[in-house]
DNA sequence: CGATCGGTGCACAGTAGTTGCATGGGCTAT
DNA sequence: ATAGCCCATGCAACTACTGTGCACCGATCG
């Protein structure tokens, strides 16, 4: 059975003549003809009867021209939807990002896709990127937000598309009262006989940059208290149990008793943030937004970071 | 859009493979491909994507092997009304009469389709010649019973079917104790100085037969009462009124105070009555039992006839 | 690292679809 | 009654499409 034989049998049933149903569908009289004879011959059954000079449809065309009537509501549903899928208008986002991300990008990029398609459901997980690749590789997630251990320019080519969003610099963060806290600019080296906060994001290999920092600057620091995110290392930093080294994105909050502070431009350990997903899914709107949002997002980060009034 | 890409698209979202999905429906792996690949080019969107080395099927992918799948079901859905109709287990069968093959010819009739095609619907209506030909051209109806001017073998060519169904002969009836009561076969010729009983039967087709027989009898009879039917005109009879002449398919049921007999076998008045359908409804299961059942009660008719005790 | 598997692109063969024209039946106006 | 027109259909020719076979490429597995 073929949709376009249907559609000329439903013209026909329709304007009660094969000649005026061949102008509905742009065919001649004799195609709209041998198409209804195909369906008969398909069908064994009689569609159209001669009446006059002209047509009567049978009992057996009126009830399959209905079913074809039917069929092109589908098929016409079904172009609906994907060409909604295709401008955003249904389907799912599934975005997975490491812990930082989800709290200083991710909610004003979401923030921006739900409102340019805002029929669009957004599934957000959390994970590193040990876990978040597989699952972008086995088409689990669409978008993955991640640190990556190469610089921006430096994408691998490994099948997938790779956004730079930006370079998350480090910041000291000191008690209100430290030594050094008048200063704006910090050396690493100048903190070697501070005790730290150590700050465990996840399994670590947000940590990279760091300990090469230290490495670089000539010391192993003295570990005082391990915190298990951002947020609370803050707290131990501004109940003078040591300093702590954290990542730009991870200073969204700030505690009222510390002070943030840049390291020295040439010594600044940075995470590279990038953006990942698959080739395929570059054709679709919810990913294109959903990059978009989040460069745009990073910008403004970056951006709030070189104005902001307290360095962050 | 076209059916057999869908198929194609769906056995590959199915068996997640484009070679098991070339498999299923018996083209080549390459093929399938292509036809997907189609599909991905009039819909504009990537239904599939590569996965190793296999493929995945896209949100947009499965999105529209769903609606494949529902189309698929309507098509099935559509093949076995048509399958349903042919073979007469759907549709409505459309029957016109004139009135006294209402009586005696259509319930028996009427009873083997509904037996046979017990889901097909019968509509039966009562019509004479006059308005139930031009109902069977214009397709109101499907088959006519009616009284033609032709006798067996000598159907018109004017582009119906017919199918003879008997000779109906004009039987006298007269009260009990009529002089002649007590003969087996009259001659018209003797009744020539009776009174009758007219018998209207609507616009009085069915009375060109038996006006001709008086007319070769050599009189005009003298009639008393006009009957709308034939059974209150065996109720004129039986009352003293008159005699009558009556198709023997009027005499089903019979007054209990009256006789029927046979006119001279050389002198007998017949209406022929004929089946017509239009030739594009041969093919039409309801049409063909219904013409065979009525071909079936016509033939027990005349048996009954022949060998009834009472001479009907 | 070679072998194999799965998917895809390309050229070709076969088939189906579309058109234009001729035919035939049926209605209508003269 | 009849000529003319209109409509549907069959036929031949051309066109477009579809399916196949083969080669290629990337990815996986031994």
């Amino acid at each position: 059975m073929d949709l376009r034989r249907l559609r000329a049998l439903q013209a026909v049933v329709d304007t009660g003549s094969v000649t005026a149903a061949a102008d509905q569908v742009g065919y001649t009289p004799s195609a709209v003809s041998q198409h209804v004879a195909a369906l008969e011959r398909e069908t064994g059954a009689v569609l159209l009867e001669r009446a006059g000079r002209g047509i009567r449809p049978t009992e057996a065309g009126r009830l399959l021209a209905e079913h074809a009537r039917d069929l092109m509501a589908k098929v016409a549903e079904a172009e609906a939807a994907i060409s909604a899928l295709q401008s955003g208008n249904l389907g799912t986002l599934r975005v997975v990002s490491f812990p930082t991300a989800g709290a200083s990008l991710i909610p004003p990029a979401l923030a921006m896709v739900r409102q340019e398609l805002p029929h669009v459901e957004v599934a957000l997980r959390v994970a590193e990127r040990d876990d978040s690749m597989p699952m972008l590789r086995q088409g689990e997630v669409d978008v993955v937000v991640t640190v990556g251990d190469f610089a921006a320019g430096e994408a691998p080519r490994d099948g997938l598309t790779w956004v730079h969003l930006l370079d998350d610099p480090y910041r000291l963060v000191l008690p209100r009262g430290h030594r050094l806290a008048g200063r704006r600019v910090i050396d690493l080296a100048e903190l070697a006989e501070d005790d730290w906060v150590e700050t465990m994001c996840g399994v670590g290999c947000c940590q990279e940059a760091s300990s090469k920092a230290f490495r670089n600057a000539g010391y192993e620091p003295h570990w005082t208290v391990e915190a298990d995110e951002y947020w609370p290392a803050q707290g131990f930093v501004a109940a003078g149990l040591g300093v702590a080294m954290i990542p730009s994105l991870g200073l969204g909050v700030l505690h009222d008793s510390v002070v943030v502070r840049r390291l020295r431009k040439d010594k600044e350990p940075v995470r590279h943030v990038w953006a990942a997903t698959r080739p395929a899914l570059l054709g679709n709107t919810p990913v294109k937004t959903m990059l978009r949002a989040l460069e745009q997002a990073a910008g403004e980060h970056v951006r709030a970071m070189r104005d902001g009034p307290r360095a962050r």
